[in-house]
DNA sequence: CTTTTACGTTACGACTCGTAACGTAACAGA
DNA sequence: TCTGTTACGTTACGAGTCGTAACGTAAAAG
């Protein structure tokens, strides 16, 4: 989202898209080199072929340019919706894991850190890295709902917070979670959350046969 | 954990303990004041009365610093032991929270943002931060195993995983998580962990009810 | 009385930041 | 074609913080 009042008039040179696509990409190189901490602007100029003045026409600093720079990385399909509550959590889940997992850990606290204190920056930050896995999340949580496989008195915001804190905080604090490590925490908080959860578990694991069945070796 | 080569040979002029005890004091009131991002070595040697030279002979950095600065805040007592898994969780975790409330939640990321590229400083703020929370609520839980009052299949470091991400997250992105909320995951994780969850919750009422019994107004 | 270390003061070089100044290039409208 | 406006690259500035070194002085041990 770079300042744009330069080109809404139509008059003078216009600014060069070029140099946007290089500075972008230059950004999210130097990202997964060195990290946000070592990252300096006077080098994303340098390796884009620019100069630091130009970054600072399009972005007012370095926050605002890394969440645009990794945004372009988060960007991810919808949840699916298949009927079965368990396989769809899990599937929305890695979705997301896969994303966050083309990011360094220490990049996203590090940017977190810096938009904080802003209050634009921090909406857009948030809404930028954390909404959309818990949208997604919650979607599918919503139709479970509806289906009715979640007790009637489960929270759903608490189970949001809980499985979307799990995937922060590992990310953080011990590496990145893998996919059975995440299935395995979802299926804990269904047990506790589930209407029946030995029927979602059955329904979960009679795809899967089928699945297997059809796509197996012969 | 200052360095203590100095003071280890009997030989030369000791060090001034007073000003270690300014400069970590000094360190505290401006975390709260300005954070960790704000703080620097200069002022904090001159609200102590010192100078920046007399930092770095104890401590080689602002990061090292702090730790031993926010140890002494978060020195917790041991969780208790009644006999009701519910409660006991609940307390031990309150312990924590308490703790955790009276510092900033930017100082513990940008902390661990400087203390996570050396191993050793990592290790330190991991063993100072995170794992007393994690042991004391870790202890609750094998009490409540060895009782039998969880599943066999329950996984106890999935558990421990899934609480203390909680904190740290709401820490970090929703503003510190209130007893009410912690007591309520408590609630929602053991409803899937437990054998026999509403004996759990029976024994915790009744505790409750002979409580109030015995302290309430008469 | 010598040795050793801590103390406060001052100052240095290094780095990054955000911005300003300049001449040149590219576009719109008269 | 000429004028006004904006982007471009280059260069350079002041400001802030860092980590460290140099000094003379103070306080302990032997």
């Amino acid at each position: 989202m770079s300042k744009e009042r330069g080109s809404a008039t139509g008059a003078g040179r216009p600014r060069d898209p070029e140099i946007d696509r290089a500075l972008l990409s230059a950004t999210l190189e130097l990202l997964d080199e060195l990290g946000y901490t070592k990252l300096t602007l006077e080098e994303v100029a340098r390796r884009a072929g620019t100069s630091r003045p130009a970054i600072y026409r399009r972005w007012p600093g370095r926050a605002p340019l890394v969440l645009d720079a990794i945004a372009t990385r988060l960007d991810v399909p919808s949840p699916p919706d298949t009927g079965c509550t368990l396989c769809d959590l899990d599937e929305s889940f890695n979705v997301f894991l896969a994303a966050y997992r083309t990011i360094r850990p220490e990049v996203l606290n590090a940017l977190y850190l810096e938009c904080e204190p802003d209050a634009e920056l921090k909406a857009r930050y948030l809404e930028t890295v954390v909404e959309p896995s818990r949208r997604a999340v919650g979607r599918t949580l919503d139709r479970a709902i509806a289906r009715g496989d979640l007790r009637t008195d489960a929270d759903r915001d608490q189970l949001l917070d809980l499985i979307g804190a799990l995937v922060h905080h590992r990310a953080l604090f011990g590496g990145h979670l893998t996919d059975a490590e995440a299935q395995s925490a979802i299926e804990t908080l269904l047990r506790g959350a589930a209407q029946d959860y030995q029927a979602l578990l059955d329904h979960s694991l009679a795809l899967e046969q089928e699945h297997q069945a059809r796509h197996g070796a012969p």
